[in-house]
Formats: C-alpha cells, sequence, structure tokens
DNA sequence: TTCCTTGCAAAACTTTTGCATTAAA
DNA sequence: TTTAATGCAAAAGTTTTGCAAGGAA
C-alpha cells in the first residue's frame, strides 16, 4: 500500500468516525464527500464537489451532494456561506472566523478571529440575541 | 391635487434627476422602480418590486425589473446585499451601514456605521485593499 | 433615423423534490 | 427485514438573454 492510498484511507476513517458521532450514517458518498471537504480548509460548492467526485471516479448523484451538503451544514459538521449570491459556498472550517473575498477572483481567504477586534458592537433588538457575526472584507487589486 | 399626489410627484421628480445625474436615462419604468425604493432606506426584492409596481397598476416586465437593479446597482444607486443565498436584496441605503439579519423572519435591520467599531482589523493580502466591508448579525429569538 | 429600452418568452443556473431502486443496520 | 439513502429526472425558484417592438433624442 503506498502512502497515498493509507493518507486517504485514514482521512475516510477519521471522516466516518466523525459522521457517527453526528448521529449521520456514514454511507460510501457522504464520507467521500466529508473526505474532500475535511482533508483541509477549503470553500467549496457543490457543482465542484460533484465534479471532483465524479472525476476521481466516484458514483454520486447530485441530489446526494445537494443533500449530504445540507445535512452536513444542518449538523454543523460543515457551514454555509453567501458571498455574492450566485451560488453556496460550504467551508471546512466550522471554528468562528471571518472572510477575505478577492472580487476580481472569487478567492475566499479565512481570517482567523483574533485578526479581528470590536471594541464597539450594537445592542440587538428586544427579545433577540446574536447568533452569530458573518463579516466579508472585500478585496480589490490595489492601484499602486 | 391631494397631499398624496403631490408627494410622489416630488419623489418622482428627485429620482427622475438623480437618474439623470449617474447618466441613466428616466424612463417611466425607471422612475418607478427607483421611487419606490429611494422614497425610504428598505431592502426590497426583485420579485417584491415587480408585484408591488403591478399592485399599482404599472405595467413592467419582470426583465426590466432585474436590468434596472443591475444598472442603479453598478452605477451606486443602490447596494446589492447577499443575506441568505435564496435571493438577492436591494438596499435602497447606498451609505456605509451594516446589518442585523433576524434569521427566524428573515427581517433586515440597518446597523450605523457609528455602533460598530473596529479596533484591529487584518492587514489585506499583498497587492489587494479593502474594498468594503460587509458585516451580518444574526440574530435568534432570545430564550429567557 | 439612430440608439436605447422594454416586454415577452425562452433559456440558463442553482437547488429541491418525487419516486423507484439500492444499501445499511 | 426494516429503515434510510441514493440516483435519476423532473420541477421549482431566481436571474439572464435573444429578439422584435416601442420610445426617446
Amino acid at each position: 500500500m503506498d502512502q497515498n492510498a493509507s493518507q486517504q484511507e485514514t482521512v475516510a476513517a477519521r471522516c466516518e468516525q466523525r459522521l457517527s458521532e453526528a448521529g449521520i450514517r456514514p454511507t460510501a458518498q457522504r464520507v467521500r464527500i466529508a473526505s474532500l471537504l475535511l482533508s483541509e480548509p477549503q470553500h467549496l460548492s457543490a457543482e465542484q464537489i460533484l465534479a471532483t467526485l465524479r472525476g476521481s471516479g466516484a458514483r454520486v448523484s447530485k441530489a446526494t451532494v445537494y443533500n449530504t451538503l445540507n445535512l452536513f451544514a444542518a449538523r454543523g459538521i460543515i457551514r454555509q456561506l453567501s458571498v455574492d449570491g450566485s451560488r453556496a459556498w460550504f467551508d471546512s472550517n466550522v471554528d468562528a472566523h471571518y472572510h477575505f473575498h478577492d472580487v476580481a477572483s472569487g478567492a475566499l481567504i479565512d481570517v482567523p478571529v483574533p485578526s479581528v477586534e470590536f471594541s464597539r458592537l450594537p445592542v440587538p433588538p428586544p427579545g433577540t440575541e446574536v447568533a452569530g457575526i458573518d463579516l466579508i472584507i472585500r478585496l480589490r487589486r490595489k492601484a499602486s
């Protein structure tokens, strides 16, 4: 067994366990989707995931990809991002963090929590409380 | 002439001028869309605008609504928001500001700039600069 | 006239859903 | 065996586009 294969097996096994812990039945498709997303922190669209899986020989349907991503997001295994309205992005980093968005290229870059500090935040309207803060710093190419 | 009619005329006239200043030919449809949006700070979807205009007897097509909203957004007359990925929201307030988003009801509430203060922000990646900051504070119903 | 805008319908995309089939426990 | 997940195709929802007709300069 070469190193790549064993590495993938390790990732798959870890994902399987993580899904089980979340009460999600670890089917072949779900483990493959989880392995793809959770191998490293990244931002992927449903179509990208479908194309990547099919490109690597997996049998997966579009419906399953969407179902799975929604399920993962609902269980807190991934996070769905609204960046530009054209499509949803799925972030494998569920720890609190923010984003740079390079408008020209569409690239998303994680911004760790400690690099943003709020010295003042508005009081939520009566009867509500803050559930989360989505911060997107839009970037353009510097002229200079 | 009653007060309402004269008020509407004033709004329409103001919108017409604003469009002209932006180099946009103030056609009947554009003025109506601008009047609706710019009468007060608000967040509307394309469908809402279409329905409202048709409900008040205007002859407007869906294509024109979308074309017009995109045009206005490109010229900085309105601002397009990505809140939840389901559809675009158009904000008639183009001054810098942030938003509360009541996840349960979908409501959007403006947050004025002075009520948010950043004491630390990340340095943009080399070759880029900050074009804008989108901040959405998600709200849930308070349990207590 | 000439150019721009509109309306309509169709197309393009992304995402969801219904249902028969298949796989998991 | 029983329940849940998958795949396919179709549907649904939003937004864009092609093109003929209409309107402004």
